[in-house]
DNA sequence: TATTGTTATACTCTATAACTATA
DNA sequence: TATAGTTATAGAGTATAACAATA
């Protein structure tokens, strides 16, 4: 094949940059996997005309899966510090999407729970995620999915255990 | 095995969440992996009195292999904004390790290179990252790691493709 | 007119430290 | 004393909009 004729007229044709040993680090690739994924994410959702991101909807499907939880065990499952927790739960609960109950056993802590609007958006939001999901995987037979899945397993476990 | 006492006493076992579909999401999967990638990134320079980011070592990487590029054609490459460039090149800049030069040929450009200082500080960032990254693949064969590499730069590609 | 770099501004994620209420 | 949640604050990463210098 011929290369094809730049689009680009005029201007200098941006050959792309070398980038040394980059890619030969599974650091940089798990980066850039990341950074592609994310951003396929939001547009998945803005095309639904839904505003959310993937922090927000696993905190939801933990609180949906383990209603009554407090915000330290949420905190702690998410590996953020407990303030750094308030201000999402402030934004999520504005949206009508979850509440903040009085526990009736420990008055220090708050029992998280969706609200009905909350788990009718969460089954909403699972089903963009689904379709966002295949679209990352469409390079990939399901047997490499699972396999990807597990060896960043791996990773996270190797990773993890400073 | 009896499983062992909780050194935990007297707390709730703090029993892990249920995640629902979460551990079956490649997106859930990449951030966690990616997450404690960058811990260990960190750790790894910490402990050596050094501080860097994966980003700013990408970043140095480019500019020592295509010197003399513009904050433009760097920003490309990173994927960023122009604007968001500008801070975080003063600050490789404030610790000396890299200079904007004046570009002969286009008066608006800057031609981007290491010092020599940067150029040996790289030299050994390149170091701690080949260590950071032989714990984090410590989990994986020389096999699982290439085909990891593989099957992140095809979701890469699928993603990126909106 | 268009491009490059900069500044001003804003928003989010993250943390630490200090405060209040409760245990 | 210790824990849970909140607030105040700060730093880094991200963006958009507007500006000056240059092409």
């Amino acid at each position: 094949m011929a290369s094809p004729p730049d689009p680009q007229n005029g201007k200098p044709p941006a050959r792309p940059l070398d980038r040394g040993i980059l890619p030969q680090l599974l650091g940089y690739g798990l980066r850039r996997a990341q950074s592609a994924v994310f951003a396929d994410f939001a547009a998945t959702f803005a095309k639904a005309g839904e505003a959310l991101t993937p922090g927000e909807f696993g905190l939801l499907v933990l609180v949906e899966r383990n209603a009554g939880l407090s915000q330290m065990a949420l905190a702690r499952a998410l590996s953020i510090d407990r303030s750094t927790l308030v201000p999402i739960l402030n934004r999520l609960q504005a949206r009508g999407l979850l509440l903040r109950h009085a526990s009736p056993t420990d008055g220090r802590t708050h029992a998280l729970a969706l609200t009905p609007a909350g788990e009718r958006a969460l089954a909403k939001f699972a089903r963009l995620v689904k379709a966002h999901e295949k679209r990352i995987g469409s390079n990939l037979s399901a047997t490499e999915m699972r396999m990807l899945i597990e060896l960043l397993e791996k990773v996270h476990a190797a990773a993890g255990s400073l």
